[in-house]
DNA sequence: TAGGTATATTCGATATTTCGTATATGTAGT
DNA sequence: ACTACATATACGAAATATCGAATATACCTA
């Protein structure tokens, strides 16, 4: 369900977070906290909540979790991602 | 803010009132109420709320209250709009 | 002005979300 | 096995969102 996606997307820090991995491409957990200068378990349960919701996929590397949007969601949520990252200084 | 916008699209009956709006180009209150099968103040509060975001634009003819996307809104939000409105299909 | 229809708002109750704190799990190095 | 670091989860408290029911406001016609 679409309002599903756009739930996830509609909390401060997950719409950072999420904006910053398009950009980064890939980030782990202690990046991401350490970027937006938030607590750990708060960082890990938008990101546990934005995987479950499709936005973001993970790959593991020894100790560290790198999260990247998840190329396999339809292009049409890609493309939202894409578009809000792109207009993003209009809102600064 | 764009977490303002996706807020306002991430409730079930907010987001069915939008695509229908999109859809049609323009409805009154009642129509949308005979439309979804909701309460007249359940629909008007949210009505209410997604002008107050920006997303709907009002005009008044009589007793009714058309409501339609607001055209003045940034273009990738509009096209945000008419991309969930043609990748509806999938959701089905 | 009175009565009918359309829309908006208020109010308290309920449901949902978000958070901090504490703790568990998983991985690496010694 | 022990310690250190990275990440995830559980739990209750606080904040926020949503709702139904009642009421207010706006417009129209007679």
């Amino acid at each position: 369900m679409a309002v599903h996606f756009f739930k996830a997307l509609s909390d401060d820090t997950r719409l950072q977070t999420c904006l910053l991995i398009a950009e980064q491409k890939e980030l782990c957990v202690c990046e991401l906290v350490c970027a937006l200068a938030l607590s750990q378990p708060k960082i890990s349960r938008h990101l546990a909540l934005l995987k479950e919701a499709g936005v973001l996929a993970t790959r593991r590397d020894r100790q560290w979790v790198y999260y990247r949007i998840d190329d396999t969601q339809p292009q049409w949520r890609q493309q939202i991602i894409a578009a809000t990252l792109n207009n993003q200084a209009e809102l600064i």
